[in-house]
RNA sequence: GGCCCAGUGGCUCAGUUGGUUAGAGCGCCGCCCUGUCACGGCGGAGGUCGAGGGUUCGAGUCCCUUCUGGGUCGCCA
């Protein structure tokens, strides 16, 4: 018996009421939390986007029909009522933003009856996840989820008004795009009047917003969907959004204060925290030299410390067959950590043999200065306190460290570094601590495709000082790359991009493609720079993980309302399903014969 | 593709070395209750222990396979 609301009109929602509107009547609509039925006088808690305010049923205001409505009131009823605002005659509910008043109730209208819901509609839900995502539409109900998606909303719109401000373009560009087969794994879309050919959904909006500098916009932005066909994780699903942007006549630092004001903005008016600028740079050799990571978390300490010279001609063959091979040996102190159970340093061993590690040497200085060790009785009393020194070890203090090529001995000791701040409790999700991470490497070698691919893409410039690099030594040739870090995670990076097609020419040698294979994949954009380029640089957010940081979440599915599950299906909708036999004939992709 | 964790009434969980009829809280249903807000009181329904196979006199518990969800390595220019 769901009614209408006809002639009724909504005047505020539950907490936008306070002690300042006693005496009014007001109209509010709302789904009910919970009714609380005394018997005589009927107690409702209602809920809408806003939070709870209580309604008080007594038949003495509300007449006996209304009054015999409200008896059958159930939880995610959504229901209208008029009533006059009261301060509260029992006591006050000091957990609740209107806990000082409540609405009598005049009025009744039943909007909508609803069934029992399959797991509570509350708060700090404790119910499985798969649960949640099947109803997500009753998880959206929820004040977590309800509070992390308004937060997302405020902070692309205080995003949009800061770049319109500053003069940035909002372009839209397509989702039907072309496939370039660079990078992550494209989601194809075949189309039907080109049988067996496909559109590919874009990876991000590159190749378009370069193609806007190039048409002269100068600045541009886009909230935009991506799409990669790459396995999910907790801060990856397969579409996302970036804060997409890019500017002519800039180099990197025009790039990087802009983006800093931005941040500025955005963290001060979403969360009221105060970024101090500008945010400090390191470059990406620093960055692994001393965080063994290229998104370093500098909220804590315990950087890494080389040790080769010092260990170079000792007995411990780990670590002198690693420097024959041109590796290193580098270490990390666990301050105060000497009595860690030996279970817990093979756990920690366990730990880094996913990242490549063969083992892990540790020491720990005993309290009376003597040491207790995986490898003591392979060196020199002297070399033991040499390292020791090295690693700023006292008393009490617990060190480990790798041996091998410097790429594994980086990657093992940054995760251990980041698995023992979990394990100590070290990281604290109030503390924002923004670094740029800058002059990352042009390319990297794929052991798979035998061949330098580039690290950022295809289209970064060099830094003019390596650019000679690029023929004899590429792996070393420097990239005007940067990357913004916060908390160890890679919110954003970005580029400038090459704009002379001498450097383009040389940059696509480098990787293995012929001018004719350049020009099939990228011919559109390269011939538009024949016309006139400004040099243009740019960057782009993770929008989601931004979110999820400044929501203080642990997992991107939290600040998105729809997400997919870990092998990219939606447990909701239950995407991607079959298709009818028909679709696929029209698309050509299956001849389907009786 | 690899490794790890979880799956027991609607929800969250307990369940001993394998041993009677698998329990609890919340929710749900019925009755009662005029100041509740984790409302309260009385009564009640509800489970092939994710699925399949095996070991055993006997399996929620042990073994194998598999499904579902999560984390992670690979992957993510």
């Amino acid at each position: 018996m769901a009614e209408s609301m006809k002639g009724w009109c909504r005047s505020h929602r539950c907490t936008e009421l306070s002690n300042r509107n006693i005496g009014e009547t007001v109209t509010v609509m709302g789904w009910v939390q919970k009714s609380r039925n005394k018997g005589g006088i009927i107690f409702v808690d209602l809920r809408d986007r806003s939070g709870i305010i209580q309604i008080i049923f007594e038949e003495s205001d509300a007449g006996s029909e209304n009054f015999a409505k409200a008896e059958h009131l159930r939880s995610e009823y959504v229901i209208a009522v008029v009533g006059k605002v009261e301060a509260r005659s029992g006591a006050v509910n000091e957990s609740l933003k209107t806990g000082d008043i409540e609405i009598r109730a005049r009025e009744l209208r039943i909007l909508s009856e609803a069934d029992t819901p399959p797991f509570p509609v509350e708060e700090n839900s404790r119910t499985k996840e798969e649960l949640r995502l099947k109803y997500r539409y009753l998880d959206l109900r929820r004040p977590d989820l309800q509070r992390n998606l308004m937060l997302r909303s405020k902070v692309a719109g205080i995003s949009r008004q800061f770049l319109y401000e500053e003069g940035f373009v909002e372009v839209e560009t397509p989702v039907l795009t072309k496939s370039t087969p660079e990078g992550a794994r494209d989601y194809l879309v075949p189309s039907r009047v080109h049988p067996g050919n496909f559109y590919a959904l874009p990876q991000s909006p590159q190749l378009f917003k370069q193609l806007l500098m190039c048409a002269g916009y100068d600045r541009y932005f886009q909230i935009a969907k991506c799409f990669r066909d790459e396995d999910l994780r907790a801060d990856r699903q397969p579409e996302f959004t970036q804060i997409d942007m890019e500017m002519s006549f800039v180099d990197v630092d025009d790039v990087i204060e802009i983006n800093e004001r931005l941040l500025k903005r955005m963290f001060k008016e979403s969360i009221d925290i105060d970024i101090e600028l500008p945010i400090q740079k390191i470059t990406y050799a620093e960055a692994m030299e001393r965080f063994g990571s290229d998104k370093p978390d500098i909220r804590f300490g315990m950087e890494l410390k080389n040790v080769s010279d010092i260990v170079k001609g000792c007995g411990f063959g780990v670590f002198t067959s690693a420097l024959e091979k041109g590796g290193s040996v580098r270490g990390i102190n666990a301050e105060g950590q000497a009595d860690m159970p030996r279970k817990r340093i093979d756990a920690l061993i366990d730990f880094v043999k996913d990242f490549g590690a063969k083992g892990l040497a540790y020491l720990a200085v005993n309290q009376d200065g003597t040491y207790k060790s995986s490898f003591a009785k392979f060196m020199t009393e002297d070399e033991l306190v040499a390292m020791v020194n090295a690693m700023n070890g006292k008393p009490g203090d617990l060190l480990f460290f790798a041996a091998d090529e410097d790429d594994i001995v980086f990657n093992v000791l940054g995760n251990l570094r980041l698995e023992l701040a979990r394990n100590l409790d070290l990281l604290n999700k109030d503390e924002y601590k923004f670094i740029w991470v800058t002059e990352f490497p042009l390319f990297e070698y794929s052991e798979e495709e035998k061949r330098f691919v580039a690290k950022h893409h295809p289209f970064t410039m060099p830094m003019e000082e390596d650019i000679h690099l690029m023929d004899t030594d590429p792996g070393k040739v420097r990239a005007k790359a940067y990357d913004i870090v916060l908390n160890g995670t890679e919110l954003g990076g970005g580029s400038v991009r090459i704009h002379q097609s001498d450097i383009q020419e040389k940059m696509f040698e480098v990787l293995g493609f012929t001018k004719e294979e350049a020009y099939e994949r990228f011919g559109f954009l390269l011939n538009a720079f024949k016309y006139g380029v400004p040099p243009h640089a740019g960057l782009a957010y993770g929008f989601d993980r931004l979110i999820m940081l400044i929501a203080k979440e642990d997992n991107i599915r939290d600040v998105i309302a729809f997400p997919k599950v870990k092998d990219a299906s939606c447990l909701m909708t239950e995407a991607p399903g079959e298709v009818d036999a028909k679709q696929l004939d029209e698309l050509g992709i299956r001849c389907q014969t009786p």
